[in-house]
DNA sequence: CAACTATCATCGGAAAAGACGATGAACGAC
DNA sequence: GTCGTTCATCGTCTTTTCCGATGATAGTTG
């Protein structure tokens, strides 16, 4: 690239620019609050840069483009007026809820509250839109550190100490079982009654930890009977009678998509729940819009989540 | 307008975007030939003034765009590219025969000899086109001085010392007389043979003074019957008999527009004749496509007007 | 024709910014 | 813990920018 910057500067194209229009290089001066010394000279440079006469210089009437200056104006006003959108852009993003904003969500969340949170977020800010990047916990954590995503929704599990986590909701782990379970009319269940059933995993990099962890937590050793990497056909699965499994998030309705019915039984004991929230990048301090965005979390989940 | 030059530089701009694509800051800096510091601190600076955190520091990694400046990498990639557009243009304008050329033109030259000339322009340098501006005189002047037009096509009469001329052919002038008049035999005439016959004027600001001069000149008084600002209309005004007149330029077919028959014959005696040639605005240095444009009408004018 | 006015270029000094090398701090890898 | 990489900061030097004053020029006016 043979770099334009370096060569003329933002001042002297605006320099030749308000000359152009402001009828002669004082009356730019003026305009531009600079001496009119000033102005001469980043023009006389411009043009020694540019090798073009831009202007034509009248002693006694005030300089004009010269034919030659005059295609070059329109270029020099484009330079400008990209140069105007670059900065009121800057200053929109500094202060009001605009644009696209990149989110990120756990992939076993993004069903259950991306389309609330985004539905809120959009509704009371018409004028940014959400990108959302479903992904796994370790991209989340990779696209925070380098940018591509402002903020992501996920759990607070496995997290590094380079983002900075916001809760806004328990996630308190839910058993799920046929509806035929012998356990099926109790109203909770300790993880130690299943565990002699065979276990389906939910076979995802966060998942599959966190639950073989909440039996060694109890020092349980599950059946792991299948290791399954779709929630709905694990859903589907426990429905016909393979096994329970474990699940956090939402427990969904208590049919699996082709209607068989199953049960959630919240499980009583373990450990203190994760919890659902916001991952931010440390110390990069959020934009106008990140933080709506954020507002919004709270708002949406808290009146659809609370009560579940 | 709240000028956008003045709080950040194109160097800013440029640091910035090398640093987004070209992997970190001090890889920018090796690319750009500056010193890591001063990307470090234009970047830094850029920050400030915009008031929006562009780049995600990681102390190991290298450093990459934020969200926010990853929407503000692309304004800022089209204003360097607005600036490289400006820079490319104006080398093209410095070296390259191309784009558009304003060119004047004395109105009552321009039919005989714009088209030939252009037609010639053109097809020597088909990247270039030449916008063609019909005026008399004194608007030429004017348009030369205020840098409208490039260059223009007129005679060497009522200039001043702000243009400066190029001839390109002698324009000698003419009498047009009808078919039937009694010099019509003649190879050519003097002005006192005319004198006495009824004398049509080209009423046109120049060809009026220019004119009534070679009788001036001559010592005679014409007998201005009539007045006349169109050419065309003049020659059929002396076909049918109402009178000679006089005229530069070509002499055209020895027809009037209807058809009827006249006869254009060399005027012996007078002053030097006008020349046809090229005006520009002095101390005002002519682009390459402006040269070329003077080399075309050279080349054009020796061909076709001089034999004539 | 001489004084006047409007316009721009040039000059020299002062202030600001830019650029550099060296140093220091943070983070990850070994 | 130590090393290597990456970036920020600091002090200094050079360059640029900016200004007011002065000079030059051309059209205008008396």
């Amino acid at each position: 690239m043979n770099d334009p910057a370096g060569r003329f500067t933002l001042r002297q194209l605006s320099c030749f620019v308000a000359a152009c229009e402001g009828g002669g290089i004082g009356a730019a001066a003026n305009r531009l609050h600079l001496a009119q010394a000033t102005v001469s000279g980043a023009i006389a440079d411009l043009e020694r840069t540019l090798g073009v006469q831009l202007l034509v210089r009248g002693r006694r009437r005030a300089a004009t483009p010269s034919p030659a200056g005059r295609e070059l104006l329109a270029q020099a006003s484009d330079v400008l007026a990209a140069a105007a959108r670059l900065d009121e852009r800057s200053s929109a993003l500094r202060g009001e809820v605009s644009g696209e904003l990149p989110v990120g969500c756990l992939v076993t969340l993004a069903p259950a509250v991306a389309p609330a949170v985004c539905r809120a977020f959009e509704a009371r800010w018409p004028r940014a839109t959400v990108t959302l990047v479903p992904a796994h916990q370790g991209e989340l954590l990779a696209r925070l550190r380098e940018g591509t995503i402002a903020v992501a929704i996920t759990y607070d599990l496995g997290l590094n100490p380079a983002v900075e986590f916001s809760p806004l909701a328990p996630a308190p782990p839910y058993a799920l079982i046929p509806a035929g379970h012998r356990l099926a009319a109790a109203g909770s269940a300790e993880l130690a009654e299943l565990a002699t059933d065979p276990f389906l995993l939910l076979d995802l990099p966060l998942s599959r930890n966190y639950f073989l962890g909440l039996f060694r937590a109890a020092a349980l050793e599950p059946i792991v009977a299948r290791r399954v990497a779709d929630p709905e056909l694990l859903r589907s699965l426990v429905a016909w009678g393979y096994g329970y499994t474990l699940a956090n998030a939402l427990p969904g309705p208590e049919r699996a998509v082709d209607g068989t019915p199953l049960r959630a039984l919240p499980l009583r004991g373990g450990p203190a729940p994760p919890r659902v929230g916001l991952a931010r990048r440390a110390g990069l301090e959020p934009t106008r819009t990140a933080t709506a965005f954020a507002e919004a979390c709270t708002d949406a989940l808290a009146t659809r989540w609370g009560q579940a």
